[in-house]
DNA sequence: CATTGACATAAAGTCAGGTTTAGGTATTAC
DNA sequence: GTAATACCTAAACCTGACTTTATGTCAATG
């Protein structure tokens, strides 16, 4: 059992952070003894699938409502792993997104590497948009397409 | 030349961003007919890099001071050279927290599938933390870790 | 020549996800 | 016995990134 203090350096949150989420339900049916909150083994696990549901970019009132089939039982399974299905995808695409972002900004690193070396754009100007070298011009095509 | 409103279907964008980012000086010297917003290639590519930084999770006003350098001349490319590089970092490791997401989001897809498979999570808690099969227990420890 | 549609502005409003403030309790440390 | 520390609540506040509202201009259409 652990107090709020040890969750909030363990986890790296903020205290007020931890007791909002529990104002907001995320944490149904967490301990207390004399009005002090006891997270156990399930908060910290509770903890760990809302970080991945935010990350996923899930909003608190939705992360509430899984919280919720969790206290609910064995008859809403199937709703939590749509659930995750559909978080699966949506990151997915998301991953394929931050690569197309992170191609432009190797791309952009080259530029200005380049613009120092040469000391103007003149020459990037003429290479673009299609006579960069190989590697780069993947970067530069993945990134605007 | 485009219009507010052509840029707004090309990039699918709300015209009230458009104007929003203006606003907020990120198309420095956009030129204007009469008061109306005439958008250009380079405004277009300036467009294409704030997709990019708002992404890599700079902001607004940031973007504003890389757009202020882009005016300045060739005595700011090694400011922007290091901004990429920045951006470049923190999306790198931006995609590695999101690898590690995916990977929880893929344990708990297989984990529901079992628990519908079976009825009741005995036979899962029986498994945890170290008992899966070999496939799902990478993932569980790559989202744990 | 009035209405429609696309453009413009300034200023107020919205929203999620916290954070801060003000005031209080309970336990341990000197 | 008082001072520090860790906990508690309710409610107000904050922030960034838009979005909406209210009002107006201008060009082309019926």
């Amino acid at each position: 059992m652990y107090t709020i203090g040890q969750v909030s350096e363990m986890f790296n949150l903020p205290i007020s952070t931890l007791r909002y989420y529990d104002k907001e339900g995320l944490f149904p049916g967490m301990e207390r003894q004399s009005g002090i909150r006891k997270f156990s083994e399930r908060e910290l696990e509770a903890l760990r699938v809302i970080e991945c549901l935010k990350k996923s970019g899930l909003e608190i009132k939705d992360i509430k409502q899984f919280m919720a089939w969790c206290v609910e039982g064995a008859s809403t399974y199937p709703n939590r792993k749509e659930l995750f299905e559909t978080r699966k995808t949506i990151v997915e695409a998301e991953m394929v997104k931050l690569q197309k972002t992170l191609d432009m900004l190797k791309f952009k690193c080259w530029y200005y590497d380049t613009a120092i070396h040469d000391g103007n754009e003149e020459r990037l100007n003429e290479m673009l948009p299609d006579k960069l070298p190989p590697d780069i011009q993947k970067l530069y095509d993945n990134a605007h397409k």
